[in-house]
DNA sequence: AGCATATCCGGGGTTTACCCCAGCCAATTG
DNA sequence: CAATTGGCTGGGGTAAACCCCGGATATGCT
């Protein structure tokens, strides 16, 4: 038994008919639509693997699976992303457990890579798409890794705070902002005011740019945190 | 005849399927991967329909169209993609001829919509996405559309310069510089310093994130603009 | 012609974002 | 234990971003 989960039909039919080709051995192939159904019907079916679509309604890929491994520790993850950001590859370095058997691939994968990756999480190994081990490579530089705090910050600017709005959002001094900013700009390896030769750069800008060339942050990530954060202002007045 | 480009292997199964099944008068269908070769193949084979993917290497769907269109004006042209962009639609307003035929379909359409919109298309009427009519709506509303000058800026900021080098690239004085940004800050509904209560925005990053929430700018966009502004300060030295 | 709009430019302001420097505290590491 | 690193705090400064105002030009519409 194989559970998929993924909000766009064109994407379900191609998975589902490309498992039962190679997989008559697992059939059959059950389908979510959205993350907060693949929890329950994993709870219920207890499949030995789920592929799970990183974007989708209710529940991302991410928290789904998070809450399926609390109960089934044992289950097989296969995470399907469009793009190889290095949110999602952060965040899901903090959900799977250590020793958890994982896969991901990207969305413009070959038939053989899914096939290759399915066999290699069957069995037990993980299997990572060649796209993102760069990806992975850098969350684990220290020169390039960003800190908790400073993921934070890039958040806020991101969102259009002012120094004084993220201060007063995190519960710390405009001081304490600009340390997290000034280490940030560093890490994103952004000139200071006056060591830039041929161009000059608004750094707060600069540095929401290319983080999200990067894929440290994108737009629907942002989208629910500034959704958290209106929560917050409303519920405080 | 239909010409169909995508760099995605599995959309263009996808889509020419869909079409020998339901269009087998217009077989055979033929295949471009990338916006240079579909320019290319509709010079020679003059197809009456055309089909063009928007992110494709090379050279942008609405690039190839725009080409196409010069040579072959009354080839029918439907665009494919992902998102409501509203980058796109401004540019795909320039680059249409005013009486010009053409479809735009966002890729998670349903199969009966790309087929009612081929339909429109191959007799002679425009076929345009529900999901981006609003898009449509804004982009000729005069208090939200953005004029070209402070869409320039706007790209400027997005990109990380400041002031002064953006005066510097577009041959302003930093003062014009402030005044498009103040009416793309107008026109964004972003507000002013002493005007907010319970939240503060720094203008600039604000001015980005909702730019590129609404779809005004994407990342891919932004990557052309840096390389040629690269190109440029390089072609100066 | 009169009117509105868009754009650029100027003067003269305030506030915010960034700069350098130094020190303190906590947790980790050899 | 010392040594290092990440993080917060502070003083005191510069320059960039934003504010309000008025004026000039050009364009297009009625």
């Amino acid at each position: 038994m194989i559970l998929i989960a993924d909000d766009e039909e064109r994407d379900r039919n191609w998975l589902k008919s490309l498992l039962t080709e190679n997989f008559p051995d697992n059939m059959p192939v059950e389908e979510a639509h959205d993350g907060q159904q693949v929890v329950d019907m994993a709870a219920k079916l207890k499949p030995p693997l789920v592929f799970l679509d990183i974007k989708m309604p209710h529940l991302s890929g991410i928290k789904a699976a998070e809450q399926i491994l609390n109960n089934l520790p044992n289950t097989g993850i296969i995470m399907l992303s469009n793009f190889s950001d290095e949110v999602y590859v952060r965040q899901l370095w903090k959900v799977v457990p250590p020793n958890g058997v994982f896969g991901y691939v990207l969305k413009n994968a070959s038939n053989e890579q899914v096939v290759e990756a399915t066999k290699a999480v069957l069995s037990g190994d993980c299997w990572i798409h060649p796209g993102i081990a760069r990806v992975i490579q850098r969350t684990q530089n220290r020169a390039t890794n960003l800190t908790t705090a400073e993921y934070e910050a890039l958040v806020c600017i991101a969102l259009g705070m002012t120094d004084h709005a993220i201060a007063k959002r995190l519960y710390l001094t405009e001081k304490a902002v600009q340390s997290r900013l000034k280490s940030l700009y560093a890490k994103l390896g952004i000139p200071g005011r006056g060591e830039s030769h041929d161009t000059e750069f608004n750094q707060r800008c600069r540095a929401v740019f290319l983080s999200t060339k990067r894929g440290l942050i994108n737009q629907s990530e942002l989208d629910d945190w500034e959704s958290k954060l209106s929560q917050e202002t409303k519920a405080s007045t």
